[in-house]
RNA sequence: GGGGCUGUCGGCUAGCUUGGUCUAGGCUUGGAGACUUGGGCUCUCUAGACCCCGGUUCAAAUCCGGGCAGCCCCA
Protein backbone atom coordinates (compact mmCIF):
# COMPACT_ATOMS: atom_id res chain seq x y z
CA UNK A 1 0.00 0.00 0.00
CA UNK A 2 1.36 2.97 -0.76
CA UNK A 3 0.91 6.94 0.09
CA UNK A 4 -2.05 7.47 -1.68
CA UNK A 5 -4.21 6.77 0.83
CA UNK A 6 -4.58 8.42 4.49
CA UNK A 7 -1.78 6.91 6.27
CA UNK A 8 -2.94 7.80 10.00
CA UNK A 9 -6.23 7.17 11.68
CA UNK A 10 -8.56 9.82 12.29
CA UNK A 11 -9.21 8.66 15.82
CA UNK A 12 -5.16 8.65 16.80
CA UNK A 13 -3.73 11.75 14.91
CA UNK A 14 -6.51 13.96 14.44
CA UNK A 15 -4.79 16.73 13.01
CA UNK A 16 -1.89 14.67 10.36
CA UNK A 17 -5.58 13.09 9.63
CA UNK A 18 -6.99 16.42 9.01
CA UNK A 19 -4.16 17.76 6.55
CA UNK A 20 -4.04 14.21 4.89
CA UNK A 21 -7.62 14.10 4.02
CA UNK A 22 -7.81 17.58 2.68
CA UNK A 23 -4.63 17.53 0.35
CA UNK A 24 -4.82 13.53 -0.64
CA UNK A 25 -8.42 13.74 -1.51
CA UNK A 26 -7.64 16.94 -4.06
CA UNK A 27 -10.46 19.00 -2.42
CA UNK A 28 -7.87 22.01 -1.30
CA UNK A 29 -4.14 22.74 -1.61
CA UNK A 30 -1.57 25.01 0.20
CA UNK A 31 -0.62 28.40 -1.80
CA UNK A 32 2.59 29.18 -2.35
CA UNK A 33 1.67 32.47 0.19
CA UNK A 34 1.81 32.30 3.39
CA UNK A 35 -1.28 31.96 5.03
CA UNK A 36 -3.52 31.18 1.48
CA UNK A 37 -5.33 28.31 0.19
CA UNK A 38 -6.32 27.39 -2.85
CA UNK A 39 -9.84 25.72 -3.03
CA UNK A 40 -9.68 23.27 -5.35
CA UNK A 41 -12.65 22.53 -7.80
CA UNK A 42 -14.35 20.16 -5.14
CA UNK A 43 -14.20 22.58 -2.42
CA UNK A 44 -15.17 25.17 -4.75
CA UNK A 45 -18.52 23.12 -5.97
CA UNK A 46 -19.45 22.33 -2.66
CA UNK A 47 -19.07 26.12 -1.77
CA UNK A 48 -21.23 26.96 -4.79
CA UNK A 49 -23.46 24.39 -3.97
CA UNK A 50 -23.73 25.66 -0.69
CA UNK A 51 -24.27 29.38 -2.03
CA UNK A 52 -27.19 27.69 -3.96
CA UNK A 53 -29.27 26.51 -1.38
CA UNK A 54 -28.32 29.64 0.77
CA UNK A 55 -28.97 31.93 -2.10
CA UNK A 56 -32.31 30.23 -2.63
CA UNK A 57 -33.50 30.79 1.13
CA UNK A 58 -32.69 34.48 1.20
CA UNK A 59 -34.45 35.32 -2.12
CA UNK A 60 -37.52 33.95 -0.77
CA UNK A 61 -37.27 36.04 2.22
CA UNK A 62 -36.34 39.56 0.28
CA UNK A 63 -32.79 39.55 0.22
CA UNK A 64 -30.83 40.74 -2.32
CA UNK A 65 -27.28 40.35 -3.95
CA UNK A 66 -25.09 43.25 -4.49
CA UNK A 67 -21.37 43.28 -4.23
CA UNK A 68 -19.32 46.22 -2.85
CA UNK A 69 -15.21 47.55 -2.91
CA UNK A 70 -12.47 45.47 -1.39
CA UNK A 71 -10.95 48.42 -0.13
CA UNK A 72 -12.50 50.10 2.91
CA UNK A 73 -10.78 53.48 3.49
CA UNK A 74 -9.46 53.81 6.90
CA UNK A 75 -11.72 56.80 8.56
CA UNK A 76 -14.59 54.76 7.69
CA UNK A 77 -13.03 51.92 9.73
CA UNK A 78 -12.65 53.97 12.64
CA UNK A 79 -15.72 55.28 13.34
CA UNK A 80 -17.70 53.02 15.05
CA UNK A 81 -14.96 52.70 17.91
CA UNK A 82 -15.41 49.08 19.31
CA UNK A 83 -15.44 47.81 15.47
CA UNK A 84 -12.65 49.37 14.98
CA UNK A 85 -10.89 47.87 18.16
CA UNK A 86 -11.86 44.89 17.64
CA UNK A 87 -10.54 44.66 13.84
CA UNK A 88 -7.26 46.56 13.88
CA UNK A 89 -5.00 44.01 15.23
CA UNK A 90 -5.21 42.23 12.13
CA UNK A 91 -6.20 44.85 9.24
CA UNK A 92 -4.26 44.31 5.92
CA UNK A 93 -3.53 48.11 4.52
CA UNK A 94 -2.37 49.48 1.11
CA UNK A 95 -0.31 51.98 1.29
CA UNK A 96 0.59 52.51 -1.47
CA UNK A 97 -0.81 52.97 -5.49
CA UNK A 98 1.80 52.20 -8.28
CA UNK A 99 5.11 54.05 -6.76
CA UNK A 100 3.14 56.81 -4.78
CA UNK A 101 1.90 57.36 -1.35
CA UNK A 102 -2.03 56.69 -0.49
CA UNK A 103 -3.34 60.08 1.20
CA UNK A 104 -5.24 57.86 3.58
CA UNK A 105 -4.48 54.40 3.66
CA UNK A 106 -7.21 51.66 2.54
CA UNK A 107 -8.20 48.38 4.76
CA UNK A 108 -8.41 45.37 2.58
CA UNK A 109 -11.86 44.83 4.26
CA UNK A 110 -12.23 42.27 7.16
CA UNK A 111 -15.79 42.97 7.18
CA UNK A 112 -17.77 45.61 5.08
CA UNK A 113 -20.48 46.88 7.65
CA UNK A 114 -18.50 50.31 7.74
CA UNK A 115 -17.97 50.65 3.71
CA UNK A 116 -21.85 49.81 3.24
CA UNK A 117 -23.07 51.77 5.99
CA UNK A 118 -21.50 54.53 4.90
CA UNK A 119 -23.50 53.99 2.00
CA UNK A 120 -26.96 53.26 3.50
CA UNK A 121 -26.48 56.47 5.12
CA UNK A 122 -26.91 58.16 1.29
CA UNK A 123 -29.89 55.79 0.04
CA UNK A 124 -32.01 55.54 2.94
CA UNK A 125 -34.11 59.08 3.66
CA UNK A 126 -37.72 57.84 3.89
CA UNK A 127 -39.29 54.69 6.41
CA UNK A 128 -40.77 53.56 2.54
CA UNK A 129 -36.85 52.82 2.04
CA UNK A 130 -37.07 50.12 4.67
CA UNK A 131 -36.30 47.98 5.04
CA UNK A 132 -32.79 47.03 3.53
CA UNK A 133 -31.90 43.49 3.19
CA UNK A 134 -28.44 42.53 1.44
CA UNK A 135 -26.07 39.89 0.93
CA UNK A 136 -22.97 39.95 -0.78
CA UNK A 137 -20.59 36.57 -1.31
CA UNK A 138 -16.73 37.44 -1.22
CA UNK A 139 -13.41 36.69 0.03
CA UNK A 140 -11.96 39.19 3.02
CA UNK A 141 -8.85 38.78 4.70
CA UNK A 142 -7.62 38.90 8.34
CA UNK A 143 -4.07 39.35 8.59
CA UNK A 144 -3.83 36.38 11.41
CA UNK A 145 -0.15 35.68 12.74
CA UNK A 146 -0.74 31.91 14.12
CA UNK A 147 -0.05 28.79 11.62
CA UNK A 148 -2.49 28.16 8.85
CA UNK A 149 -4.99 25.59 9.00
CA UNK A 150 -6.72 24.65 5.94
CA UNK A 151 -10.19 25.86 5.78
CA UNK A 152 -9.97 27.06 9.59
CA UNK A 153 -7.57 29.92 9.92
CA UNK A 154 -6.19 31.25 6.62
CA UNK A 155 -5.10 35.04 5.65
CA UNK A 156 -7.62 34.76 3.49
CA UNK A 157 -11.03 33.15 3.23
CA UNK A 158 -14.97 33.41 1.53
CA UNK A 159 -17.95 34.29 3.27
CA UNK A 160 -21.24 35.45 2.75
CA UNK A 161 -22.19 38.77 4.51
CA UNK A 162 -25.74 39.68 5.02
CA UNK A 163 -26.55 43.38 6.40
CA UNK A 164 -29.90 44.90 6.40
CA UNK A 165 -31.27 47.68 7.93
CA UNK A 166 -35.18 48.52 9.78
CA UNK A 167 -37.09 50.61 10.67
CA UNK A 168 -37.79 49.17 14.53
CA UNK A 169 -35.90 47.32 16.62
CA UNK A 170 -38.44 44.48 16.92
CA UNK A 171 -38.08 44.14 13.26
CA UNK A 172 -34.27 43.71 13.42
CA UNK A 173 -34.64 41.10 16.40
CA UNK A 174 -36.77 39.08 13.86
CA UNK A 175 -34.32 39.05 11.65
CA UNK A 176 -31.42 38.27 13.64
CA UNK A 177 -33.36 34.87 14.17
CA UNK A 178 -34.90 34.50 11.36
CA UNK A 179 -31.32 33.98 9.78
CA UNK A 180 -30.25 32.11 12.39
CA UNK A 181 -33.08 29.74 12.05
CA UNK A 182 -31.82 29.53 8.07
CA UNK A 183 -28.76 28.56 9.09
CA UNK A 184 -29.39 26.14 11.50
CA UNK A 185 -31.57 24.61 8.65
CA UNK A 186 -28.24 24.41 6.39
CA UNK A 187 -25.81 23.29 8.54
CA UNK A 188 -28.08 20.57 10.36
CA UNK A 189 -30.17 19.27 7.20
CA UNK A 190 -28.16 20.34 4.23
CA UNK A 191 -24.07 19.46 5.59
CA UNK A 192 -25.16 16.83 8.14
CA UNK A 193 -24.16 19.07 10.87
CA UNK A 194 -25.75 19.00 14.10
CA UNK A 195 -25.46 22.54 15.94
CA UNK A 196 -26.12 24.61 19.24
CA UNK A 197 -27.51 28.19 18.92
CA UNK A 198 -27.60 30.48 21.57
CA UNK A 199 -25.90 34.03 22.26
CA UNK A 200 -22.64 35.44 22.73
CA UNK A 201 -20.60 36.34 26.07
CA UNK A 202 -20.00 40.01 26.08
CA UNK A 203 -16.95 39.18 25.23
CA UNK A 204 -16.90 37.21 22.31
CA UNK A 205 -19.68 39.18 20.55
CA UNK A 206 -18.68 40.86 17.04
CA UNK A 207 -17.25 44.14 18.16
CA UNK A 208 -19.55 47.19 17.57
CA UNK A 209 -22.82 44.46 17.91
CA UNK A 210 -25.61 45.23 20.60
CA UNK A 211 -25.79 41.57 20.92
CA UNK A 212 -24.33 38.24 18.45
CA UNK A 213 -26.03 35.31 17.97
CA UNK A 214 -24.44 31.91 17.34
CA UNK A 215 -24.18 28.18 16.13
CA UNK A 216 -21.49 26.19 17.07
CA UNK A 217 -20.82 22.85 16.24
CA UNK A 218 -18.69 19.99 17.60
CA UNK A 219 -15.83 18.26 16.16
CA UNK A 220 -14.24 14.99 16.84
CA UNK A 221 -11.16 15.76 19.14
CA UNK A 222 -14.06 17.51 21.36
CA UNK A 223 -13.53 21.41 20.02
CA UNK A 224 -15.94 23.45 19.25
CA UNK A 225 -16.25 25.27 15.32
CA UNK A 226 -18.53 28.50 15.21
CA UNK A 227 -20.71 27.87 11.97
CA UNK A 228 -22.17 31.24 11.50
CA UNK A 229 -23.34 34.06 13.15
CA UNK A 230 -25.82 36.88 13.27
CA UNK A 231 -25.46 40.19 14.83
CA UNK A 232 -28.02 42.63 16.14
CA UNK A 233 -26.08 45.67 15.83
CA UNK A 234 -28.66 47.90 17.07
CA UNK A 235 -28.29 51.87 16.15
CA UNK A 236 -24.57 51.64 16.54
CA UNK A 237 -23.84 51.92 13.03
CA UNK A 238 -26.36 54.04 12.54
CA UNK A 239 -25.45 56.62 14.86
CA UNK A 240 -21.82 57.32 13.94
CA UNK A 241 -22.41 56.93 10.20
CA UNK A 242 -25.83 59.07 10.29
CA UNK A 243 -28.31 56.58 8.48
CA UNK A 244 -31.43 58.13 9.58
CA UNK A 245 -35.38 58.32 7.75
CA UNK A 246 -38.41 60.12 8.22
CA UNK A 247 -40.56 57.82 9.96
CA UNK A 248 -44.84 57.74 9.23
CA UNK A 249 -44.93 59.79 12.13
CA UNK A 250 -42.76 62.25 10.08
CA UNK A 251 -40.02 62.27 12.92
CA UNK A 252 -36.31 61.13 11.91
CA UNK A 253 -35.37 58.39 13.72
CA UNK A 254 -32.05 56.10 13.28
CA UNK A 255 -32.22 52.26 11.70
CA UNK A 256 -31.65 49.28 13.56
CA UNK A 257 -29.40 47.20 12.13
CA UNK A 258 -28.35 43.66 11.65
CA UNK A 259 -25.48 41.73 10.06
CA UNK A 260 -24.73 37.86 9.65
CA UNK A 261 -22.38 35.64 8.02
CA UNK A 262 -21.02 32.35 7.51
CA UNK A 263 -17.52 31.40 5.55
CA UNK A 264 -15.66 28.42 4.02
CA UNK A 265 -14.76 27.02 7.63
CA UNK A 266 -17.50 25.25 7.73
CA UNK A 267 -16.01 23.11 4.70
CA UNK A 268 -13.29 22.44 7.91
CA UNK A 269 -16.08 21.32 9.75
CA UNK A 270 -17.65 19.31 7.10
CA UNK A 271 -14.33 17.33 6.81
CA UNK A 272 -13.72 16.84 10.14
CA UNK A 273 -17.07 16.14 11.14
CA UNK A 274 -18.19 13.16 8.63
CA UNK A 275 -14.61 12.34 7.47
CA UNK A 276 -12.99 8.85 8.38
CA UNK A 277 -10.24 6.59 7.32
CA UNK A 278 -10.50 6.26 4.26
CA UNK A 279 -10.96 9.80 3.38
CA UNK A 280 -13.94 12.10 2.86
CA UNK A 281 -17.76 11.70 3.49
CA UNK A 282 -19.66 14.34 1.62
CA UNK A 283 -23.66 14.45 2.52
CA UNK A 284 -25.51 13.65 -1.01
CA UNK A 285 -27.33 16.90 -0.50
CA UNK A 286 -23.91 19.20 -0.67
CA UNK A 287 -22.28 16.42 -3.00
CA UNK A 288 -21.09 17.77 -6.25
CA UNK A 289 -20.94 13.94 -7.05
CA UNK A 290 -23.27 11.90 -5.27
CA UNK A 291 -22.91 8.69 -7.24
CA UNK A 292 -20.13 7.42 -9.21
CA UNK A 293 -20.39 3.83 -11.88
CA UNK A 294 -17.47 1.54 -12.11
CA UNK A 295 -17.70 -0.62 -14.89
CA UNK A 296 -15.40 -3.99 -14.55
CA UNK A 297 -14.90 -5.12 -17.32
CA UNK A 298 -12.92 -8.45 -17.35
CA UNK A 299 -11.10 -10.13 -19.71
CA UNK A 300 -12.75 -12.96 -20.67
CA UNK A 301 -16.06 -11.08 -20.27
CA UNK A 302 -18.45 -9.05 -22.49
CA UNK A 303 -16.49 -5.71 -22.25
CA UNK A 304 -18.85 -4.33 -24.53
CA UNK A 305 -22.51 -5.19 -22.74
CA UNK A 306 -20.57 -4.00 -19.51
CA UNK A 307 -20.33 -0.81 -20.51
CA UNK A 308 -23.06 -0.23 -22.52
CA UNK A 309 -25.03 -0.95 -19.53
CA UNK A 310 -23.19 1.20 -17.11
CA UNK A 311 -23.83 4.01 -19.68
CA UNK A 312 -27.77 3.03 -19.73
CA UNK A 313 -27.52 3.13 -15.87
CA UNK A 314 -25.53 6.80 -16.06
CA UNK A 315 -27.92 7.82 -18.36
CA UNK A 316 -31.07 6.91 -16.37
CA UNK A 317 -29.68 8.03 -13.23
CA UNK A 318 -28.68 11.81 -14.86
CA UNK A 319 -32.54 11.75 -16.26
CA UNK A 320 -33.93 11.44 -12.64
CA UNK A 321 -31.48 14.45 -11.52
CA UNK A 322 -28.86 12.38 -9.52
CA UNK A 323 -24.74 13.84 -9.98
CA UNK A 324 -23.62 10.81 -11.65
CA UNK A 325 -19.91 10.50 -13.15
CA UNK A 326 -19.10 7.32 -15.26
CA UNK A 327 -15.71 6.71 -14.73
CA UNK A 328 -14.84 4.64 -17.92
CA UNK A 329 -11.19 5.41 -17.37
CA UNK A 330 -9.29 2.43 -19.35
CA UNK A 331 -5.69 3.24 -16.96
CA UNK A 332 -7.29 2.79 -13.41
CA UNK A 333 -8.28 -1.11 -12.08
CA UNK A 334 -11.02 -0.83 -10.21
CA UNK A 335 -9.68 -1.50 -7.20
CA UNK A 336 -8.01 1.74 -7.44
CA UNK A 337 -11.05 3.67 -8.51
CA UNK A 338 -12.67 2.59 -5.56
CA UNK A 339 -10.70 4.30 -3.34
CA UNK A 340 -9.93 7.59 -5.22
CA UNK A 341 -13.82 7.50 -5.13
CA UNK A 342 -13.65 7.00 -1.55
CA UNK A 343 -11.00 9.11 -0.84
CA UNK A 344 -13.42 12.02 -2.28
CA UNK A 345 -16.23 11.18 -0.55
CA UNK A 346 -18.91 10.41 -3.49
CA UNK A 347 -21.61 9.18 -0.68
CA UNK A 348 -22.77 6.08 -3.55
CA UNK A 349 -20.90 4.03 -5.83
CA UNK A 350 -22.13 1.61 -8.43
CA UNK A 351 -20.08 -1.81 -9.55
CA UNK A 352 -21.64 -3.13 -12.67
CA UNK A 353 -19.65 -6.37 -13.51
CA UNK A 354 -19.76 -9.53 -15.42
CA UNK A 355 -22.14 -11.35 -12.16
CA UNK A 356 -24.45 -7.97 -12.39
CA UNK A 357 -24.80 -8.02 -16.20
CA UNK A 358 -25.58 -11.71 -15.92
CA UNK A 359 -28.78 -11.15 -13.13
CA UNK A 360 -29.60 -8.04 -14.36
CA UNK A 361 -28.99 -6.28 -11.48
CA UNK A 362 -26.21 -3.17 -10.43
CA UNK A 363 -24.21 -3.44 -7.16
CA UNK A 364 -24.34 -0.76 -4.96
CA UNK A 365 -22.27 0.31 -2.02
CA UNK A 366 -22.70 3.71 0.44
CA UNK A 367 -20.01 5.44 1.44
CA UNK A 368 -20.64 5.87 5.33
CA UNK A 369 -21.37 2.35 5.88
CA UNK A 370 -19.03 0.56 3.18
CA UNK A 371 -22.09 -1.76 2.96
CA UNK A 372 -22.66 -3.41 -0.21
CA UNK A 373 -26.19 -4.23 -1.72
CA UNK A 374 -27.27 -5.68 -4.68
CA UNK A 375 -30.91 -4.42 -6.44
CA UNK A 376 -32.52 -5.45 -9.65
CA UNK A 377 -31.60 -2.86 -12.69
CA UNK A 378 -34.91 -1.09 -13.16
CA UNK A 379 -34.92 -0.19 -9.41
CA UNK A 380 -31.52 1.06 -9.97
CA UNK A 381 -33.18 5.10 -9.90
CA UNK A 382 -35.10 4.29 -6.83
CA UNK A 383 -32.70 2.85 -5.38
CA UNK A 384 -29.85 5.30 -5.36
CA UNK A 385 -32.56 8.25 -4.45
CA UNK A 386 -33.30 6.21 -1.08
CA UNK A 387 -30.08 5.32 -0.33
CA UNK A 388 -28.81 8.91 -0.99
CA UNK A 389 -31.70 10.41 1.52
CA UNK A 390 -30.73 7.11 4.27
CA UNK A 391 -26.82 8.07 3.67
CA UNK A 392 -27.49 12.01 4.41
CA UNK A 393 -29.97 11.03 7.76
CA UNK A 394 -27.69 8.21 8.83
CA UNK A 395 -24.90 10.96 8.74
CA UNK A 396 -27.01 13.33 10.48
CA UNK A 397 -27.54 11.20 13.59
CA UNK A 398 -24.40 9.82 13.71
CA UNK A 399 -23.09 13.49 14.06
CA UNK A 400 -26.23 14.19 16.94
CA UNK A 401 -25.22 11.66 19.14
CA UNK A 402 -21.71 12.38 19.22
CA UNK A 403 -23.03 16.60 20.32
CA UNK A 404 -25.04 15.05 22.89
CA UNK A 405 -22.27 13.05 24.35
CA UNK A 406 -20.25 15.60 24.10
CA UNK A 407 -22.32 17.82 26.24
CA UNK A 408 -21.18 17.40 29.96
CA UNK A 409 -22.45 19.42 32.57
CA UNK A 410 -20.74 20.41 35.77
CA UNK A 411 -21.62 21.61 39.37
CA UNK A 412 -17.59 22.72 40.20
CA UNK A 413 -14.99 24.40 39.14
CA UNK A 414 -12.54 20.96 39.83
CA UNK A 415 -14.95 18.94 37.65
CA UNK A 416 -15.03 21.74 34.85
CA UNK A 417 -11.13 21.30 34.55
CA UNK A 418 -11.33 17.25 34.85
CA UNK A 419 -13.57 17.13 32.12
CA UNK A 420 -12.13 19.42 29.58
CA UNK A 421 -8.53 17.56 30.34
CA UNK A 422 -10.23 14.07 29.79
CA UNK A 423 -13.43 14.52 27.64
CA UNK A 424 -13.71 18.27 26.02
CA UNK A 425 -16.53 18.81 23.83
CA UNK A 426 -18.74 21.50 25.56
CA UNK A 427 -19.43 21.80 29.22
CA UNK A 428 -22.69 23.32 30.67
CA UNK A 429 -22.05 25.19 33.79
CA UNK A 430 -23.26 28.15 35.66
CA UNK A 431 -21.69 31.56 35.98
CA UNK A 432 -22.45 34.72 37.77
CA UNK A 433 -22.21 36.62 34.39
CA UNK A 434 -19.19 38.29 35.07
CA UNK A 435 -16.40 38.65 32.52
CA UNK A 436 -13.67 38.67 35.23
CA UNK A 437 -14.74 34.64 35.61
CA UNK A 438 -15.15 34.28 31.73
CA UNK A 439 -11.35 35.38 31.71
CA UNK A 440 -10.11 33.66 34.04
CA UNK A 441 -11.33 30.27 33.41
CA UNK A 442 -10.02 31.24 29.89
CA UNK A 443 -6.60 31.64 31.11
CA UNK A 444 -5.87 28.54 33.29
CA UNK A 445 -7.88 26.68 31.03
CA UNK A 446 -8.25 27.60 27.89
CA UNK A 447 -11.58 27.06 27.55
CA UNK A 448 -14.12 29.94 26.33
CA UNK A 449 -18.30 30.55 26.54
CA UNK A 450 -19.14 29.00 23.03
CA UNK A 451 -22.85 30.05 23.64
CA UNK A 452 -25.39 30.79 26.61
CA UNK A 453 -28.97 29.37 25.42
CA UNK A 454 -31.55 31.39 24.50
CA UNK A 455 -33.74 29.49 26.55
CA UNK A 456 -33.16 30.22 29.90
CA UNK A 457 -31.73 27.29 31.67
CA UNK A 458 -32.23 26.70 35.24
CA UNK A 459 -28.51 26.72 37.12
CA UNK A 460 -27.38 24.39 39.34
CA UNK A 461 -24.43 25.44 41.51
CA UNK A 462 -23.50 28.85 42.05
CA UNK A 463 -21.31 30.31 39.87
CA UNK A 464 -18.06 27.75 39.22
CA UNK A 465 -15.65 29.98 39.43
CA UNK A 466 -16.01 32.62 41.68
CA UNK A 467 -19.12 30.95 44.08
CA UNK A 468 -20.95 33.97 43.46
CA UNK A 469 -24.85 33.77 42.90
CA UNK A 470 -25.07 32.26 39.38
CA UNK A 471 -27.04 34.35 36.49
CA UNK A 472 -27.04 31.89 33.88
CA UNK A 473 -25.75 28.59 32.17
CA UNK A 474 -23.29 28.68 29.99
CA UNK A 475 -21.90 26.61 27.07
CA UNK A 476 -18.04 26.42 27.89
CA UNK A 477 -15.17 24.37 25.15
CA UNK A 478 -11.91 25.08 23.97
CA UNK A 479 -12.48 25.84 19.97
CA UNK A 480 -11.07 26.77 16.89
C1' G B 1 9.27 38.76 22.36
C1' G B 2 12.83 34.33 23.74
C1' G B 3 14.80 29.41 22.43
C1' G B 4 15.41 25.21 19.17
C1' C B 5 15.16 22.60 14.51
C1' U B 6 14.87 21.98 9.14
C1' G B 7 15.49 23.41 3.71
C1' U B 8 17.89 17.58 -1.75
C1' C B 9 13.49 15.61 -8.33
C1' G B 10 6.07 17.32 -8.37
C1' G B 11 5.57 14.46 -3.17
C1' C B 12 8.25 11.44 0.75
C1' U B 13 13.19 10.68 1.67
C1' A B 14 18.93 8.50 1.62
C1' G B 15 23.58 11.02 1.74
C1' C B 16 25.89 15.67 5.76
C1' U B 17 28.81 13.64 11.92
C1' U B 18 34.44 12.40 9.18
C1' G B 19 34.55 17.48 2.25
C1' G B 20 36.65 13.64 -2.80
C1' U B 21 33.43 7.40 -4.29
C1' C B 22 27.46 12.21 -5.73
C1' U B 23 27.87 12.98 -13.17
C1' A B 24 23.45 12.48 -6.06
C1' G B 25 20.52 6.53 -4.41
C1' G B 26 15.42 4.68 -3.20
C1' C B 27 10.01 4.87 -3.04
C1' U B 28 6.03 7.50 -5.14
C1' U B 29 4.13 10.62 -8.86
C1' G B 30 4.32 12.31 -14.36
C1' G B 31 5.03 10.42 -19.71
C1' A B 32 5.29 5.88 -23.40
C1' G B 33 4.11 0.74 -23.74
C1' A B 34 2.78 -4.35 -22.34
C1' C B 35 -0.16 -7.16 -19.10
C1' U B 36 -4.27 -6.97 -15.83
C1' U B 37 -9.17 -5.37 -13.85
C1' G B 38 -15.21 -7.50 -8.07
C1' G B 39 -10.28 -3.31 -3.14
C1' G B 40 -4.53 1.17 -4.61
C1' C B 41 -1.71 -5.55 -9.89
C1' U B 42 2.98 -6.39 -12.26
C1' C B 43 6.91 -5.48 -15.68
C1' U B 44 9.94 -2.54 -19.33
C1' C B 45 11.46 2.18 -20.97
C1' U B 46 11.58 7.47 -19.82
C1' A B 47 11.56 12.46 -17.35
C1' G B 48 12.86 15.00 -12.89
C1' A B 49 16.49 17.84 -7.28
C1' C B 50 21.22 19.74 -3.62
C1' C B 51 16.65 27.27 -1.11
C1' C B 52 19.67 32.04 -2.32
C1' C B 53 24.32 34.97 -1.80
C1' G B 54 29.19 34.91 -0.16
C1' G B 55 33.49 32.47 2.28
C1' U B 56 37.10 28.35 3.44
C1' U B 57 39.46 24.57 0.20
C1' C B 58 43.13 21.53 -4.91
C1' A B 59 37.92 19.88 -4.05
C1' A B 60 31.41 21.74 -0.90
C1' A B 61 24.78 18.71 -0.92
C1' U B 62 28.36 18.09 3.19
C1' C B 63 32.20 23.04 6.84
C1' C B 64 31.58 28.66 8.05
C1' G B 65 28.83 33.57 7.65
C1' G B 66 24.61 36.15 5.99
C1' G B 67 19.76 36.12 3.74
C1' C B 68 15.08 33.96 2.70
C1' A B 69 11.38 30.24 3.77
C1' G B 70 9.05 26.69 6.86
C1' C B 71 8.23 23.83 11.50
C1' C B 72 8.28 23.17 16.88
C1' C B 73 8.54 24.83 21.97
C1' C B 74 8.19 28.76 25.68
C1' A B 75 6.06 33.72 27.06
Amino acid sequence: MSDLGITVKKSEDFSEWYTQVILKSGIADYAPIKGCMIFKELSYAVWEKIQEIFNEKIKRTGHKNVYFPLFIPEGFLKKEAEHFAGFVPEVAWVTMGGDTLLEEKLAIRPTSETIIYATYAKWIRSWRDLPIKLNQWCNVVRWDTKGTKLFLRTREFLWQEGHTAHATKEEAEKEVMDILNEYRDLMENYLAIPVLVGRKSESEKFPGALYTTALEAMMPDGKALQMGTSHNLGQNFSKVFDIKFIGEDEKEHHVWQTSWGFSTRILGALVMVHGDDKGLVLPPKIAPIQAVIIPIPYKNADISTILAKAREIYEKLQKAGILTVLDDRKEYTPGWKFNDWELKGVPIRIEIGPRDVKHGQITLARRDTSEKITVKEEKAVDAVMGLLEDIQRNLFNKAKKFLEEKITAVKSYDEFKEVLKTKGGFIRASWCGSGKCEEKIKDETGATIRLIPFEKEEVSSNCIYCGGEAKEVAYFAKSY
